[in-house]
DNA sequence: CTTGACCTTGGAGCATACTCCAAGATGTAG
DNA sequence: CTACATCTTGGAGTATGCTCCAAGGTCAAG
């Protein structure tokens, strides 16, 4: 059974077909072609583009990347060094967004810590203080 | 000078007059008055508010959760311990966060290690491979 | 032939946080 | 008076990735 539907394809896949039709629309697939009444149809390497998708995507790969990666594929432009300067792009821009996150989370641990927190009212909490703190008003 | 236009406003904040009343449309800032031609006015109070907002934003809260901070704050419900909770719970999203993002990294790290890069053709590249592989396949 | 599951298209809606635009009123400097 | 900057409103557009809907055609079972 190699031919399917767009039903068949997302529950072998585990997307839905609004999601199919939604990557069609972004060319990130196609069907291998209709029936006579219209029905699209796909086959396992239709399943195997939306496996490489889903973990192109679990990567962190935008579909607009992952939609430059399947063309670098298909056409076989680009070299191995292309798609490892992408890799390592994704790599640093996952490494800001992790420093940026601890940081984010430092603050709002030291603030937790210092928050005696039970019936006390708001004002007894240092956090909504912090965020009503002047600190970047210029010159200070 | 306590008083002051939008722009004026916006400059002195570090954000735009569209900005501002995107957050106005949202609840979460009022201008103290209007002049008889129908501008809106805003003062120091105005200014510690946009703060507030960005301060907040940098931790993490969106929007909506910043407009319940506030709305807290100036109506006094709420205990240090709402507060705190509040807190303890982006504590454990941006961990959270943080996590996926790690993994992810390290997935990538370790294909791009095994990427030899250079002018070699794509297929030599193991990142590719990777996408393409069959490891979500059930039963297997 | 009817029922129900599945398919089609096109377009709208959601969540997030803006950003831009048009048309027109207002304010200020020279 | 003339520029020019700034203000007003309402609505649309951007980016991301779907998700849902309506109206209608198709297909298999009984």
């Amino acid at each position: 059974m190699t031919e399917m539907t767009i039903g068949q394809l997302a529950r072998e896949s585990g997307v839905r077909t609004d999601t199919i039709r939604y990557y069609e629309t972004l060319k990130l697939l196609e069907p291998v072609g209709r029936t006579a009444s219209g029905y699209r149809l796909y086959d396992d390497s239709s399943a195997a583009r939306v496996a490489f998708i889903k973990r192109a995507k679990s990567l962190g790969f935008k579909l607009s990347e992952i939609q430059s990666l399947l063309e670098m594929h298909s056409s076989d432009t680009g070299t191995a060094q292309d798609m490892l300067d992408l890799t390592e792009t994704k790599i640093m821009e996952a490494q800001q967004d992790i420093d940026d996150l601890i940081n984010m989370k430092k603050i709002l641990e030291k603030l937790a810590t210092e928050c005696p927190g039970g019936d006390l009212p708001l004002s007894d909490c240092p956090i909504l203080t912090y965020l009503h703190k002047n600190h970047d008003t210029e010159g200070d």
